[in-house]
DNA sequence: TCATTGATGTTCT
DNA sequence: GAACATCAATGAC
């Protein structure tokens, strides 16, 4: 039974918040309309020891401020044209964050290809796909993500069949923390970033 | 000031 | 499976 995480206790590791985000579901409200999506992708990132964070050594440069923030906070970082969304995870100075990967659409289906001008599982299976099919923009920087207009809901959650453990996607060069397994997703989910992946047409990966 | 470089995505073949 | 469109933070100079 996993039960529902409570964002602002520090004292769980950043890899056990990005396991239990899983089947969580995040919300935007905008003018436009609201959408929302069950979190199925999630990848950690571990401060100062992790090669692959922008935070490795304590690195302090004006874009990663929102990192040293409590516990809750969002980091969104902008890339290529995309952005990123982010959710701080320790305590202050403490900078690691679990980056969202991919959601399932639950609400706002038609809003969300408008604004991707794309369809099917395409509207949200990668980071840059869910920021802009959400309507996600810098404006969050820095606020939390337990208020609206970006936020989650804590009181329900879909619990997956499976967690399945993998490398992070697109970090080469990084030595061991290329490899290291700090990707989760619910497997069988076709919204999970990626072309080769197994999907359960029944459940998507659910549990009833 | 400027070249480099990605926690990406789309569009080809 | 590979090429490229794209852009701003970063760090070297």
């Amino acid at each position: 039974m996993m039960n529902i995480i409570d964002i602002t206790n520090t004292n769980l590791s950043t890899e056990e918040v990005a396991k239990q985000l899983l089947g969580l579901k995040l919300i935007s409200e905008t003018p436009k309309g609201i959408t929302s999506g069950w979190i199925v992708e999630t990848e950690a990132y571990l401060g100062s020891i992790d090669r692959a964070a922008h935070t490795y050594k304590y690195r302090k440069t004006p874009r990663v401020k929102a990192m040293y923030d409590q516990a809750g906070t969002i980091y969104l970082y902008s890339m290529r044209g995309h952005i990123l969304l982010n959710i701080v995870t320790k305590e202050v100075g403490n900078p690691e964050a679990v980056l969202i990967r991919g959601i399932q659409p639950d609400r706002g289906f038609e809003l969300m290809k408008k604004r991707r001008g794309q369809k099917g599982y395409n509207l949200t299976n990668g980071p840059g796909k869910l920021s802009q099919a959400m309507g996600i923009t810098m404006a969050e920087y820095g606020r939390s993500i337990t208020k609206p207009p970006l936020y989650i809901d804590f009181s329900i959650q879909r619990k997956p069949k499976t967690i399945l453990t993998t490398p992070r996607i697109g970090i080469p060069n990084k030595k061991e923390w290329t490899k290291a397994p700090l990707r989760f997703i619910v497997e069988g989910n076709p919204y999970v970033s990626g072309r080769n992946k197994t999907i359960d047409k029944t459940t998507y990966g659910w549990e009833l």
